[in-house]
DNA sequence: ACATACGGGACGCCCCGTTTAT
DNA sequence: ATAAACGGGGCGTCCCGTATGT
């Protein structure tokens, strides 16, 4: 942590500090100032790389994303079927949304920071959204479910719930009961043996 | 000058203007001077009121709750079962979350907004998610299901997920699937037919 | 100075303490921090009163002018006639130059610190001194001397050159010199029998 | 490259660059950024020759001071007499003073962007008015003028006002009275007619 | 010798929540 | 109720002097 630290170049500093800054108190409450001073680095330094703290906290995220889709790669590398690497993600976000580090989806804290749909941060929350959306809707469609794209964005209503309750309960919250959930609603996509559930025939109905 | 407006009295405008420009904009985004501006009031009377800004939130937090739970009250008074009054609320939920003047869930936007877990808005917006776990607790209580509690916590997932769809997407997200999500997680923890629940066996498999 | 400086109004307490800094310290050199932390005053109050440093340099110049006129009207107040009072004038700029706390023309500093002729500190420096040539030219053609705007740039001359004098050496520089120059010019002026000087005829029309 | 310009040596280029610049737009508004830019050195060439901005300015001072004597000597060259060389300089500086190029004296503004008389910089431009008093002082008493000295100093208050005139207003200000005031004062104190001059009795009246 | 980057610091202008005077 | 005041913080800019790489 030392030795290695000082070793990175200021972007890489400012960058993992604004990171680590904003994931834990928020954009608007952490100023530049801070991020500065946490991270060892002339103010100048950060407007050569970064020409505003808006673009800061856009880089900010696509690391973020960039890591997530680290993280989601590696859980599910081990997976055999594309229906297992869903229950993977889903037994990772479970665990990730109760541990202490965890405070909820920087996506959705950008979003809520940054309420102006049009503002490119929030667009940048949107689209982290949409890739995972996409991803579940890839491994719905690979595991032959019925409707991946009803699917996906049930998985990720229940991915946000988790992180939402990561952010506000923290390890003690319902984000335990996500891996189950999960599960029951990959169940009812699964093309085999519908014809007993009662959730078939309401989803029938529904149509 | 006179009209309807009048009528309230200082404070029930005060925190009428508050709630909705917090909703709108956020607790850091909103200022004291743009809440007297827009309510109409001096800022002494403010500070009649509301001691400090904190309180405000707080008491905006509180009227946003109440008018939660009128608002579930409604919508869940015509179903005749607890099975019928969950689907009503995920029902509302699914409407609301798809409406344009809907922005996610205030207390969401609390806590992200005073990410300090031990701070009061904090734990104001964590007591209403309580309470939204204990209705829903015990309706799948009264409805007989299976593991009341972790219904819940599921549903909160699915209800937390809604929200953070809405604040992110609006309109078109993917809080259209809330309803048949719900449904699904409901139906899974019904006790009739629990006899050849596929997670047990692809827990199984998953090992 | 400190019961009474306590009843003075925030934009009484900004304005001298700008005076006081940007005569001592230019107008470069001394920043709005620095013009808040010794007056005393929030920075919002100081942006209220004055919208700009700019504007309350220009401030800081229009109130040094005027007290320059009161400090001019009390010293040739006693004078008898025009020529009296040109002499008191360079009696008590020559007095002034050599005092401890003068530090020169604050115009001359501010005509230097904003090179450029079209600013407008600049202009106002112009201004003053376009004054003190003005007031010149009138006693001088009270006087009934001849050409007495030639007259009166001669002794702008004079005066910003002992100015300059108080500026670079303090009390010890050729400033002590003023006077006699001064009087030396005015005589020079004089229509009254050039060849033969009066310094005795003028001494009893002085009184 | 390779053309006249790169002749000069980095030190010359920058210290020719610095000079202009300081005294188009002051001190402190040139930075070392722009005189490496606009000299076409590296910065470290520049903290080569020049160990701190502060020796640059001194070294700058230095450079005008010699270029002054320079074109003193040039402008005196042709007068017969230690008078006419008085003449000679007034002359000029009258005319200096009111070219497009002129924009005051050097000495004047460095000694009004380092206002502590104990500053180097401060110092190194009373050096400079010292040495014009001492030519004036010389030149004085090989006239065989009364008081030297003192019309050296009435000489200085001169060229002084015509130096601030040329700052503030450019080619129409009163410096073109600084020839005709310096011969006034030049022949009161000429040895010749010393029967009544009222220079000397009126000093003698005006304590 | 050039060019780029860096660390540290000051500054200008602005906004906010809160209190006091009027 | 109007208005001013106050302390604190924030963003973006500039500058000086040093340290790189090449």
């Amino acid at each position: 942590m030392g030795g290695t630290e000082e070793r990175l170049s200021a972007r890489e500093r400012i960058l993992q500090t604004a990171v680590r800054l904003f994931y834990e108190h928020g954009y608007h409450r952490v100023g530049i100032d801070r991020i500065i001073a946490e991270s060892g680095v002339a103010k100048m330094s950060l407007y050569r790389h970064f020409p505003s703290k808006d673009k800061l906290v856009v880089a900010s995220l696509e690391r973020v994303n960039g890591e997530f889709w680290e993280w989601i790669d590696a859980e599910t590398a081990r997976a055999a079927t594309p229906e297992a690497k869903l229950i993977a993600i889903f037994r990772a976000v479970g665990e990730a949304a109760r541990s202490k580090e965890c405070l909820g989806c920087a996506f959705q804290g950008a979003a809520a920071d940054f309420p102006d749909n049009d503002h490119l941060n929030h667009q940048v929350a949107i689209a982290h959204k949409n890739q995972v959306l996409e991803r579940f809707t890839k491994l719905a469609a690979s595991a032959g479910f019925m409707k991946p794209k009803r699917l996906a964005r049930q998985l990720l209503l229940l991915m946000d719930g988790a992180w939402a309750s990561a952010r506000m309960y923290g390890a003690k919250g319902p984000a335990a009961e996500v891996v189950a959930a999960a599960q029951t609603l990959i169940e009812a996509s699964r093309p085999e043996a519908p014809q007993a559930r009662g959730g078939v025939r309401r989803k029938a109905t529904q149509k």
